[in-house]
DNA sequence: CTGCATCCGACGCGATACTG
DNA sequence: CAGTATCGCGTCGGATGCAG
């Protein structure tokens, strides 16, 4: 026997490949947008490079994912059609996930860099003024090293940066990465995470007001939070 | 390290419960009406006892699946409100493995009792006329005690054995395994089967007719097959 | 018969280090 | 940057036993 399941089922073959460890996340990666083998260890930082490589051979093996070089010896993945029919099952695996788990998060689950990396690719650009705009995030309580961060952006485009960039700061953020995390994953609201002060934004009323509807929270976080509302749990 | 992921997104926080291996296998059995953990295990014959039981502690443990005692000393296992919810989860994950992954049928991947277990349990009953009728099945090509089948019908309800009941046969087909199990997934049309003569049904005009409404396929493949016909694969 | 618990062997996985 | 090499451990599968 080997690692399948012996069933003729559609559903069992689909879980062959989809659930063995780490491999919807590593989709949840592709969906994300990451291309490069170190841009998606990034969004996996505790997943082996091996173990990474072995799943996207898997993965270019069943047709789901391709692999093609780029000029510089770069190589890069992407979704094929059957993977790009994945998108949808992954969020209502997230949607699921939301509603059911998602208050599971434990001390272990939060990731400072984990969660600057989402939510540099995650907040909305359009809502930012022209021009450069610097955030900086403290996470008082995250391990050294990992405390401070710079959010550069730029006319849409995000930059995230562990060091000063030197530039003039606009928006500061301090929180503890717990509560950073979860209003990130629309687990608390912004407001009321402000309201409690554990986290505040501070800088001109402007910014701070643009900061609300720039830091929505990932996009499948987002999907999970709408659809508590338009089918809340039945008491 | 447990078996976690170590991320707070909510599409890791549910891979770390669904996608272990069986879970999600199990919790399609239940899905499907399974009730009792040795009716659970006729779905899930290489799956071991100690694991069955793990996998439903954990799912218990979840609030997906409830557990309770009947009258006799038997458990019921039953989905909660969360649970229910994984179904269209499950179908989706059905219908892309029937359009992606579907014609990856190994010979490993053909089991004779689970087909008929399966069979059993999806055929559609009320398209039989009233009173008792008896199908034989036939695969010449299974395992030895596995080749001879009967289902009886009667009112609705199907009753599988694999010594001869004693009744007069109705319908008799007959059938390599891996061709009823094609056709049963909905991989291969039951016409197209009848009429290249690798799968035969006999009996009277009437029943024979009735036949190819009563056996429609499982649940699942039918429903990836209806998605590949209003979404045809792009050439 | 149902619903597990226990023991053991195999292998998938994680951690770390290293290479083209 | 994009992986491979190696090794130890944990989890899983299979067989067996056993209580209600």
């Amino acid at each position: 026997m080997n690692h399948g399941y012996s069933q003729f089922c559609p559903v069992a073959k689909a879980t062959e490949l989809l659930c063995e460890r780490w491999t919807l996340i590593v989709i949840r990666e592709l969906v994300a947008g990451g291309r490069h083998f170190n841009e998606l260890r990034r969004g996996l930082p505790r997943m082996s490079p091996t173990l990474l490589a072995r799943r996207l051979r898997q993965l270019v093996e069943y047709g789901v994912v391709t692999k093609h070089p780029e000029r510089g010896g770069q190589q890069a993945y992407a979704l094929t059609q059957s993977g790009l029919e994945l998108a949808p099952l992954i969020e209502a695996l997230g949607i699921w996930g939301h509603r059911w788990v998602g208050s599971r998060l434990q001390d272990g689950d939060l990731d400072a860099g984990l969660l600057m990396w989402d939510i540099r690719r995650g907040v909305d650009g359009s809502c930012m003024p022209e021009g450069r705009i610097v955030v900086t995030v403290e996470l008082h309580d995250a391990p050294e090293g990992m405390r401070q961060w710079w959010l550069v952006c730029d006319d849409g485009a995000v930059d995230l940066c562990l060091e000063d960039p030197g530039h003039e700061v606009d928006i500061l953020v301090q929180s503890p990465l717990r509560v950073l995390t979860e209003v990130w994953v629309c687990h608390t609201s912004l407001q009321s995470a402000l309201d409690s002060g554990a986290l505040r934004v501070l800088g001109s009323e402007a910014l701070t007001r643009v900061f609300s509807r720039w830091f929505v929270g990932s996009s499948i976080a987002r999907a999970g939070a709408a659809s508590l509302l338009t089918n809340p749990i039945a008491a």
